[in-house]
DNA sequence: GGCTTGCGCCGCCCG
DNA sequence: GGCGCAAGCC
């Protein structure tokens, strides 16, 4: 009943009984092992159906995970509630949909969705978009609603700027309310407040769960936090495992204090440590643990290796992005030649815009690799979400964001005029799309009259197939032929941006036909509505199968949060990036956490790249590297000294070599308090000089910049093609730029 | 009404 | 370097 080759704390995790639990411990110390063997332990145990667990995973993909893994261990088995709270709260929500209330088919809005809907109230109020940025109010609205917060509560407390924002909230979710939609927030809050209000719902799912298991605790928020109450009985039937040092979504709200109050929140609450990582070399446990150990105000953890052996952390300095990709691919070959596979390998960055010289580099090189960004810019494709909004149509007829969308693609003579008719109407009769195409159509004459006419016809047609059940690809087929969408498309497809469209198109039916041969139906749902909840809930490929390729994974450390590969590669490693440098506020420690949960991702081999000189967004400049690598003791790393070194390269080469060493020979870094700590990356201001010659000949120059136009040198630093200027710029403050890069003209 | 063009703006992390 | 939007032309 309990896998022998668990440790015994793993095992009192395991098989406690009565009252809360806690799994408090560091990465690859098994915790998400625990939720496994817990959940069969418990099934077992108690003879419970597959029913009566409940278990919250971070993403749907470890949901999926869960759910395989189990299966194999006992095939008799099927957990039926494994999913993410958001998952989970958009189940509830429509098998009590008529009692919240809602439509059943209701809608779940994306976050670009979001954005488009506020754009569109701003117009409506005739608010421009300089005076209101629809992204802060995006944010702020998110912020509200996760704190509990409703339109009324938000405009009687807030003044100035903030009161246009109170009042848009209204308006927004007003709009959202008549078209029968909930964007990600308003899952979990509309949980909430039908869990806090309705009594009998609320006690049909905590006399059905006799358990709740929550991996990832350490990423809650506030609202996901309620429900596991609401859902628990009093508090007693819960076990949640995670790692504040894992805490990396605080800026959408998630709060590291859950896990660290639980013991006082939840009465009674036992708390099991767990110490071992299994899944990393002794080095890499040593330099992970070294770099956490100096992040402020954590639970402190020990966490030590099993003393598996291995290969030092390599550090490794270059030149560019384009040189870092370079050397991944080398590496990766590399490993692939010693009998490692192409799927045992990760590169993990910051930012996804990062993952362009990869992209480029791999594919000339010929090496396999998968990533999120391609998926996403696939389902950003403006065509693929011109036919979502018909298949969201014809699914939810009021969702007439769809239809503004749709309304006159492919051009059909429905332009501005009919658009404002059209919001006239909905504004004084709120009325489904069909209905009010067909008032538009009154309204009309000629071309325009029949194609509103001829629009509801199809989406009658179109809503009829999808509640007979008829799946996505042949709604998404229906739609392409009468609308003429992709003659549409190659006919105006100019030479670049329109590439591949219709390729697109394809795919995107190939997609929903994936998705209909794995289909099983389920109570009252439609599969044509499922695949849209899938797409929403995930913005991957619902026809996914879960196999993984032989490919290597390109994934933002986020992403990356609870994987494992056996080498790992983390680029990027330089200020501005991790730590990365945001516009309002930094918060390092959690710059911190994540470096340490890229790090901790390793089984085997891990590799550590910054470069010299970046692109990014068509401008290059100098980078200097991250401050945490300067945590990373000597005796467990290789390769490159980060130290800001201003000296040409070849000569940085030379040191570099000397120091290193190819066999992984161990050297002492400079103790951080003498060098970058004090006068390095953390005063990215610019007041400080770095080191190289300095060349006071330069400074109080006036230069002519391309993009930021002219400026004045303050500092200078550096030889030959490594002379970096400090620059003042007119209305931009300072700039560190590489003279040789920066293509200056030098006034006087 | 529909299409082109040029300009401004941005820059993250996500269910 | 790429996208969305407003202006301006057919
Ligand atoms: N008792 C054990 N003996 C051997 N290997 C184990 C044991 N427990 C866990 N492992 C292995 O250690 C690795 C990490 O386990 P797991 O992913 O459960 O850790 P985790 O604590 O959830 O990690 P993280 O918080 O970093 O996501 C896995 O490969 C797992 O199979």
């Amino acid at each position: 009943m309990i896998p022998d080759d668990l440790n015994p704390a793993q095992k009192e995790a395991v098989s406690h009984e009565g009252g809360p639990l806690l799994v408090l411990a560091p990465a690859g110390s098994g915790k998400t092992r625990v939720v496994i063997s817990r959940l069969l332990y418990l099934f077992d145990r108690h003879g419970w159906a597959d029913d009566r667990i409940l278990t919250v995973t971070f993403t749907r993909k470890a949901a999926r995970e869960l759910v395989h893994r189990i299966s194999r261990v006992r095939p008799s088995s099927r957990p039926t509630w494994v999913g993410t709270f958001h998952s989970v709260a958009a189940r509830m929500l429509r098998e009590h949909a008529e009692k919240v209330p809602l439509p059943r088919e209701f809608t779940i809005i994306d976050g670009a969705d979001q954005k488009q809907m506020i754009k569109d109230l701003l117009a409506r109020i005739g608010v421009s978009e300089k005076e209101a940025d629809p992204k802060s109010i995006q944010g702020r609205i998110g912020k509200w609603k996760t704190s509990g917060i409703s339109p009324e509560e938000a405009l009687a407390s807030s003044f100035g700027p903030f009161r246009l924002q109170s009042e848009l909230y209204g308006a927004y979710q007003e709009s959202l309310r008549l078209q029968g939609a909930l964007d990600f927030d308003d899952l979990l809050l509309t949980l909430v407040r039908c869990l806090e209000q309705n009594r009998e719902i609320r006690e049909t799912y905590q006399n059905q769960f006799e358990h709740i298991l929550v991996d990832e605790y350490q990423d809650t928020n506030a609202l996901q936090e309620k429900i596991l109450r609401l859902l628990s009985r009093d508090r007693q039937n819960v076990t949640v495992v995670g790692d504040d040092d894992q805490s990396i979504y605080h800026f959408r709200g998630a709060e590291v204090g859950h896990i660290l109050s639980f013991p006082r929140e939840y009465p009674g609450a036992r708390q099991v440590v767990l110490t071992v990582n299994y899944r990393s070399t002794r080095p890499i446990v040593s330099a992970a643990s070294a770099m956490i150990s100096s992040a402020l105000s954590r639970y402190r953890k020990e966490m030590v290796s099993t003393g598996r052996t291995g290969d030092p952390v390599l550090l490794r300095r270059l030149d560019s992005e384009w040189a870092e990709a370079r050397f991944v691919a080398q590496s990766i070959q590399k490993k692939v030649s010693e009998g490692s596979m192409f799927r045992d390998q990760a590169v993990l960055f910051r930012m996804n815009v990062q993952a362009q010289p990869f992209v480029k580099t791999f594919s000339d090189m010929g090496i396999p690799f998968q990533t999120r960004g391609a998926v996403e810019g696939f389902f950003n494709r403006r065509e693929v979400r011109d036919l979502l909004a018909y298949l969201r149509l014809s699914v939810n007829p009021l969702d007439l964001t769809s239809l503004g969308r749709i309304l006159n693609v492919p051009p059909r003579g429905l332009g501005d005029k009919a658009r404002e008719k059209l919001e006239a109407f909905s504004r004084s009769a709120p009325a489904s799309a069909r209905e009010l195409l067909e008032r538009l159509s009154l309204d009309l004459a000629g071309k325009s009259r029949d194609s509103a006419r001829a629009l509801a016809t199809d989406l009658e047609e179109a809503e009829r197939k999808a509640r007979q059940g008829e799946g996505p690809s042949a709604i998404l087929q229906f739609w392409i032929g009468r609308t003429g969408y992709e003659s549409w498309l190659s006919e105006s497809e100019d030479s670049d941006s329109g590439k591949g469209r219709p390729d697109n198109l394809r795919e995107l039916v190939r997609m929903g036909e994936r998705f209909e041969s794995g289909w099983t139906p389920q109570n009252g749902r439609t599969p044509t509505g499922v695949f849209l909840e899938e797409l929403a809930l995930t913005q991957e490929d619902p026809g996914e199968t879960g196999e993984s390729p032989d490919r290597v994974s390109l994934l933002t450390i986020h992403q990356a949060k609870g994987l494992e590969f056996r080498h790992v590669y983390l680029a990027g490693a330089e200020e501005d990036i991790l730590p990365m440098r945001s516009r309002d506020k930094m918060d390092i420690e959690e710059e911190r956490r994540l470096f340490y949960v890229a790090m901790t991702r390793a089984r085997e081999s891990l590799a550590i790249t910054w470069c010299l000189t970046r692109q990014l967004f068509g401008r290059t400049d100098s980078s200097r590297p991250s401050r945490f690598l300067l945590d990373l003791p000597g005796e467990v790393v290789a390769g490159d000294r980060p130290v800001l070194d201003a000296r040409p390269s070849s000569l940085r080469r030379q040191t570099a070599g000397a120091v290193s060493g190819q066999s992984g020979h161990a050297f002492r870094l400079p103790s951080p308090v003498h060098t970058l700590s004090r006068n390095g990356p953390s005063s990215s201001t610019g007041e400080v000089t770095g080191p190289g010659p300095i060349r006071p000949e330069w400074v109080g120059r006036k230069v002519i910049h391309p993009r930021f136009g002219t400026g004045r040198v303050e500092e200078a630093h550096g030889e030959g093609g490594d002379l970096e200027l400090a620059i003042r710029f007119d209305g931009l403050g300072i700039r560190r730029l590489l003279e040789r890069y920066a293509n200056l003209r030098v006034e006087g």
